[in-house]
DNA sequence: CAAGTTGTTCTAGTTCAGCTAGAACAATAG
DNA sequence: CTATTGTTCTAGCTGAACTAGAACAACTTG
């Protein structure tokens, strides 16, 4: 799993790397039971702060995404590898949707979130 | 046009007045042409500072979905008021679709920010 | 058991976006 | 001309995000 992190957006670095992992879950890249770098190892590669990472893996936690322990590091819950073929295709679709009515992405995410289903 | 705000959300106050303006164009409940109250007005309503409320409409100029200038206020943007039917479907469809997999609104947000259409 | 690994918790300091406040100013409407 | 409305500028405040370092608890491995 490829986790990488660009410092100059302003989206949060530890969200960065949430969204990083549950990319990689959608796409199929990573099996359940699949154990992720140690915290302090992945800050050491990211040049950030082992913090940054526990962040993230305790966002990811809180999803159900990960499993989260203490001399065993973190890995991919058991129950995350669900079908994501739809939820890609419904990702798709929105993104083209979006480009044709020249969204930008803050504004599709907007409407994301607030965005009640009718 | 509701344009309603919430101080203890995450979300940005001026990008929460964004939203609501972005809303009411995708549900067409407003028409291209038609006044938003002047800032200072919508200021005093929502009970923030002007500068918030012109920091929403600053962005939504930059967006192309409003024209904004001094004296006149803002008014939506000719050209806005397109067909806006795929997209809900395709938002309804999203929204759904994350419903079912148990993915917080904050995970759906950050793979649509980061994933790139295949 | 002993040692090393890894997450947890706590304190502490820095930076920056967002928000507020006030004022002067320019364009537009009436 | 006068009132309205957005533009620009300065200034200060706050909280989230990030960094740093340390002590500690749970787990793995030899």
């Amino acid at each position: 799993m490829l986790i990488t992190v660009d410092p100059t957006s302003a989206v949060p670095l530890f969200d960065q790397i949430a969204t990083a992992v549950r990319i990689a879950v959608v796409r199929g890249e990573v099996a359940a039971g699949e154990r992720l770098p140690s915290a302090r190892e992945l800050a050491d590669s990211l040049d950030l702060n082992v913090h940054t990472v526990l962040h993230a893996y305790r966002t990811l936690r809180e999803e159900g995404l990960l499993e989260v322990r203490r001399g065993r590091g973190a890995t991919i819950a058991t129950g995350a590898g669900r079908d994501y073929q739809d939820l890609r295709a419904a990702l798709d679709t929105l993104l083209a949707e979006g480009d044709r009515l020249g969204l930008t992405r803050q504004a599709l995410t907007g409407l994301l979130t607030h965005e009640e289903t009718r």
